[in-house]
DNA sequence: TCTGGGGTCCTAGGACCC
DNA sequence: TCTGGGGTCCTAGGACCC
């Protein structure tokens, strides 16, 4: 790995980094259009929860041809249905220019795609933070430049940044839009400032002037609540924001306000860092109609439990809370959770504290959809060294100091039956995490019992039977 | 826009401890 | 024991993102 920058010269002043974000363009339809060329130009819809001649689900990407029938992302698939027919239900007599294609999501194809995609991101940066699927940030100030080309008009950094888009399509065969900036939040903007397929730089003395103009909806943290109120206090656009009154902000808005007010003003120094690991795993699934059959409620909610549990053990994830949601309609989310003493590794415990949670609350409720969700993960260290090797190798300040996660007897050994991740380790991705005398605390409440041959009764831990 | 699935972060109140 | 303040953990809900 690149050790370019030693631990001392990092510089707190970021004002001349230069950030990529890279965002794929309608990602779902484009891989649907890789192995379907026909599409190409088509009217395209990719629904989720859609099955093939059927009207539920909602639409997870439109390609840009759909969208001018005013078919939009997150809308049903019905709904998107009244504004493009499928083409396969026209009549002879039908305009075939006025229908669209309909496919459901495919995610593993997606991933396939995807990941090739992330072997060019991270063989052109030496940081790339993966948000999703098919959007990531990327650090390229040591690998280009704010200065301009010999030719003169253009920065070495967009250079750099046509690159890599060129890349992307070339190797994959899907188009990007890319935003660089000095700092994540105005790459951010930028890459949609001219989407599809588009490339917007914005150098440092430039931000300001760039943000300026652009609606306080398209800042990223602001949805339709904020906005609305926002409007409320004549704030339209990020120059207004920029300008408003901090202190007016912060009342409204609590931190979130100032940092909003900063980023308006394309003031953002965080760094970009990689991927890290997940807060918590779940599942959910909707019921085509709602319903108060306990005994199907419970069917759902075991196998989504089920998988919860089988994800969570492919990836090496040991849980402390189990958790479900409760949708009740028109679309009230209840939540309910319940936390263990220490982290587990136990399908049949999800299974039952969620069905648990279920049945004394809503047993006899109406429910449009149900979830399961594992909280407060845990990840074994051989895994851990594997995904940020980086962070803990190289950076001396947590190596030391807090991790004491070595001699935890308690709870330290949950299954000692010969497989898998053993440890717990409560790094976690340590910023907000008060992981260090967590543990201890844990350890002294509860610990006298510990006959650390068998996790102690785990079951007697949740009061079932 | 009557609503799919998988996430993150923040806030607020209560329990509990010192 | 009715009186302080500080801290952590837990749960629930909400806003937001893709």
């Amino acid at each position: 790995m690149a050790g370019e920058t030693l631990p001392g010269t990092e510089t707190d002043d970021r004002s001349d980094s230069i950030v990529l974000h890279v965002d794929m363009d309608c990602f779902y339809a484009a891989c649907e259009r890789l192995r379907e060329p026909e599409l190409r130009g088509e009217p395209l819809v990719v629904g989720m929860g859609y099955e093939a001649g059927e009207g539920h689900g909602a639409v997870a990407t439109a390609s840009y041809e759909a969208r001018t029938f005013g078919v939009e992302s997150a809308q049903p698939i019905s709904a998107a249905l009244d504004r493009l027919p499928r083409i396969e239900d026209l009549g002879p007599d039908d305009d075939p220019d006025a229908a669209g294609y309909y496919r459901p999501v495919d995610l593993d194809f997606y991933k396939d795609v995807a990941a090739d995609v992330k072997e060019i991101l991270h063989d052109c940066a030496d940081v790339v933070r993966e948000v999703s699927i098919d959007e990531a940030y990327l650090d390229v100030t040591a690998r280009t430049a704010w200065d301009y080309a010999p030719s003169g008009d253009r920065t070495l950094a967009e250079g750099f940044a046509r690159y890599v888009k060129q890349r992307i399509e070339r190797e994959v065969g899907v188009t990007a839009s890319i935003g660089v900036a000095p700092n994540m939040s105005t790459a951010k903007i930028a890459s949609d400032f001219d989407k599809p397929d588009g490339l917007v730089v914005v150098p440092p003395g430039e931000v300001r002037s760039f943000l300026a103009p652009i609606p306080v909806d398209e800042i990223h943290g602001v949805g339709p609540v904020t906005a609305r109120e926002l409007r409320s206090l004549d704030i339209e656009t990020a120059g207004d924001l920029a300008e408003a009154d901090v202190s007016t902000l912060e009342s409204r808005f609590g931190s979130r306000g100032r940092e909003l007010a900063e980023r308006a003003n394309g003031d953002d120094d965080r760094a970009v860092t990689p991927t890290g690991r997940p807060k918590s795993l779940s599942r959910e699934s909707a019921f085509t109609d709602p319903t108060d059959d306990p005994e199907a409620k419970r069917d759902v909610v075991r196998t989504l439990a089920a998988d919860v549990a089988d994800r969570a053990r492919s990836r090496g994830a040991m849980y402390r809370t189990i958790g479900i949601k409760v949708v009740v309609p028109p679309f009230d989310i209840n939540t309910r959770a319940r936390s263990l003493p220490g982290p587990v590794d136990e399908p049949e415990l999800v299974t039952d504290v969620a069905l648990d949670l279920l049945d004394t609350e809503f047993e006899t409720e109406t429910v449009r959809k149900l979830g399961v969700r594992v909280s407060n993960l845990s990840f074994s260290s051989a895994d851990q060294s594997s995904l940020d090797g980086w962070e803990s190798a190289d950076d001396e300040k947590n190596g030391g100091s807090e991790r004491e996660g070595g001699q935890e007897s308690s709870q330290g050994t949950r299954r000692e039956d010969g497989k898998g991740p053993q440890r717990e380790d409560n790094r976690g991705s340590q910023q907000d995490d008060r992981a260090p005398d967590d543990s201890a605390h844990d350890d002294s409440t509860h610990d006298n019992h510990t006959s650390n041959s068998k996790p102690r009764g785990q079951s007697s831990l949740v009061e079932f039977d």
